[in-house]
DNA sequence: CAAATAAGTCAGTATTGCTGACACAATAAC
DNA sequence: GTTATTGTGTCAGCAATACTGACTTATTTG
């Protein structure tokens, strides 16, 4: 068995640390602008993700925000229901299947949603710009690679919609 | 004032929104393995940074600790005190200012932080290695770019180390 | 009709942030 | 050398978000 090429681990270690390093910095920074806007509403980052969704998936259901969102009923009960209860999402009976419930924004809803969009859209849209085209490319097929094999096909339907 | 030329609001927004989705199924992903493994040691992902970091950064303080982390001395109190008491982090006195706590990883830590790193690690390796060099080069580059300008000197401070 | 599904609910627990207040030792400033 | 500042630690309480487990109701499906 012939020797393999040196692979140099330490050159390795540090591109791969640099990538978790940057996510958790870009990620910290990135939720920072809506979660303050959310506290003052009285909301939580958990709100946001519903109010974004749900804005991007109008007409989606309950089971399909959490077969994207990943975490319990009870755990999205408790924020849709408050979103629900103060006006910025509203539900209709599915037409097909009536146990379904239809989601949507409201008005005030998509007011809202506009306003925590609004911050992130700026600071992405700088990041793009600056970095330019080919490195947003790069960015989009990194980060999806990073995803979970087993979800990818549901992002790529999320994120080609 | 003449007019400027139309910039396409629809495709710039279905490209920033493709960021947001993707930075948010990623860092999902990204964490769950970790935390599986911090949930069996009666640990939560506020230990895995606080490892992560006294880690790639031996003999920092606990100021220095909260500087990166961006959270209160209160909340970083807890589980740094979790870690020293179960024998993850040891400290010593600072020799110039008396008054620092110099924070390291012992064995036991430093076999606990690679255990954790161990999964980021290859599922950074795998995204890195599908996409190549130049979108890796476009991933650090966008990701340093959504991180704030104030931040930026200290991240670069950080991931090249 | 029975089984499965979509949604909702109740109760309890853990983690991780936060604010505010205070204490102590060591260093720096005057 | 007294005073102010800094680094660290601690107590107490609060809020958001996630979890498990058990159970109900309405509706659809086989």
């Amino acid at each position: 068995m012939r020797k393999l090429p040196h692979t140099n681990l330490y050159l390795r270690e540090e591109e791969i640390r640099r990538g978790i390093e940057l996510l958790y910095f870009a990620y910290r920074d990135f939720t920072k602008d809506p979660d303050d806007i959310l506290a003052k509403a009285g909301f939580g980052r958990a709100h946001h993700r519903v109010l974004y969704f749900v804005g991007r998936n109008p007409g989606t259901t309950v089971s399909g925000l959490l077969s994207v969102l990943r975490i319990t009923k009870q755990s999205l009960s408790r924020v849709l229901g408050q979103l629900i209860e103060e006006g910025f999402i509203a539900q209709n009976t599915g037409l097909k299947d009536r146990r379904q419930r239809l989601l949507h924004l409201t008005p005030k809803g998509q007011e809202f949603e506009k306003q925590l969009f609004d911050t992130q859209r700026d600071r992405v849209a700088d990041a793009y710009k600056t970095a330019g085209p080919d490195a947003v490319a790069g960015f989009w097929e990194v980060l999806f690679h990073i995803v979970n094999e087993s979800e990818r096909a549901t992002v790529l339907h999320q994120i080609e919609k």
